[in-house]
DNA sequence: GTCTATAGGCTGATAGAC
DNA sequence: GTCTATCAGCCTATAGAC
């Protein structure tokens, strides 16, 4: 799992950990920095050794989080051809990430709704700005696909890929509400469940013949 | 709208749809019992009159979400036969409830987040079991019909029912993270966009021919 | 790099006036 | 029913020791 956090120090990546974890437990605001520091047996001090704020350690993990789908889901999408092939890939490294780094994209689904953090930086907007950006890009991947597929007929012309896209996202997005590590240990498990959702919700509900 | 309040007094009522939009846009800890008097103009003292605690004005909340929810998918249970056209209706009437219910839907989804809330008395912990259990039963409904239809051979048997609706019903749940009420206004542009998400879950993305 | 100590601000909850 | 005043506790962030 290294590569996401990039070039990092060790107390850092596992203040990384630790912070999605207790943000993931708790959320945000019901985090203390002293909760973050004593899931790793240190103290305040560090914590603020390594990031400037609350917020910024929050921000850290929204962008690894982030980084780790938008490259499984852009790796994905290159192995098939463009359309419904590409679209189930994509959906399938897509599910398959959210199990892997399930602490960091529950706090990616958090962030998606603060908007009001209460007092930020015009940095900590900026920051704030580029993680929202970063998520429309992820989307627009799909759009992209799933218009192809449109385009080639293998996807209906009656609903806009937006909100096809934002419904079938949604679909595997819920998982880090319902998922647990526990549940499925393994990633023979894991590939089976992502497969039975992304047939959900590719195939649908209805049998046809 | 008043339906689910059941027998609420004008003030309470007001505090409960002001609590809902609160904890929707900060969420439950960002939010302070002084907001929430704030947005009807009044002050700290009047919450308290009305409500235990922050808590237990959180979990009014969410029995309001939930009980909407439930009404609103089991009358649409009772429009279609079994299996697969109860399954679509439960789905359409349960979207169209994420639209009027926004904000307490919102927390609803908030409150299947928060199962560590650092300090419940043993009546809160009593209450947020039945919270917790109401999700189920709404859940289980849609379990129920989708075997039903497995067994009539109108859907796939080759994916858990239990699979198969977290997916599906995460389609739809997540729509309180990307609608927002401004975008649509009347219940056409409401019932159009509920269809579509509807038709994307059961029929899926892929056309077949 | 990591820790301790502490300042300073905010907020949940209560008491009591009107 | 609704408001004002206030306390007690917690938590972010900083300063400075080691």
């Amino acid at each position: 799992m290294k590569d996401a956090f990039s070039t990092s120090s060790e107390s850092r990546m596992h203040l990384l950990r630790a912070a999605a974890e207790c943000f993931m437990e708790r959320g945000f605001h019901a985090t203390s920095i002293d909760d973050v520091a004593r899931r790793i047996r240190a103290t305040k001090g560090l914590v603020y050794y390594h990031f400037l704020s609350k917020m910024d350690l929050f921000f850290e993990v929204y962008r690894v989080g982030m980084a780790a789908l938008t490259e499984a889901v852009a790796a994905a999408r290159k192995t098939e051809h463009a359309g419904l092939p590409a679209v189930t890939a994509m959906l399938e490294a897509h599910a398959l990430t959210m199990f892997e780094y399930h602490a960091f994209e529950h706090v990616v689904a958090q962030g998606v709704q603060l908007h009001r953090f209460s007092a930020m930086t015009s940095v900590q907007r900026m920051t704030f700005d580029e993680l929202v950006a970063s998520r429309d890009r992820l989307e627009q991947m799909y759009r992209t696909e799933v218009a192809a597929a449109q385009a080639d007929g293998s996807v209906s012309g009656d609903t806009e890929p937006s909100i096809a896209v934002k419904t079938i996202l949604g679909g595997i997005q819920w998982s880090v509400i319902w998922w647990r590590p526990e549940a499925d240990q393994g990633l023979e498990a894991r590939l089976v469940l992502a497969r039975q959702m992304v047939r959900t919700l590719i195939r649908g509900l209805e049998v046809r013949r």
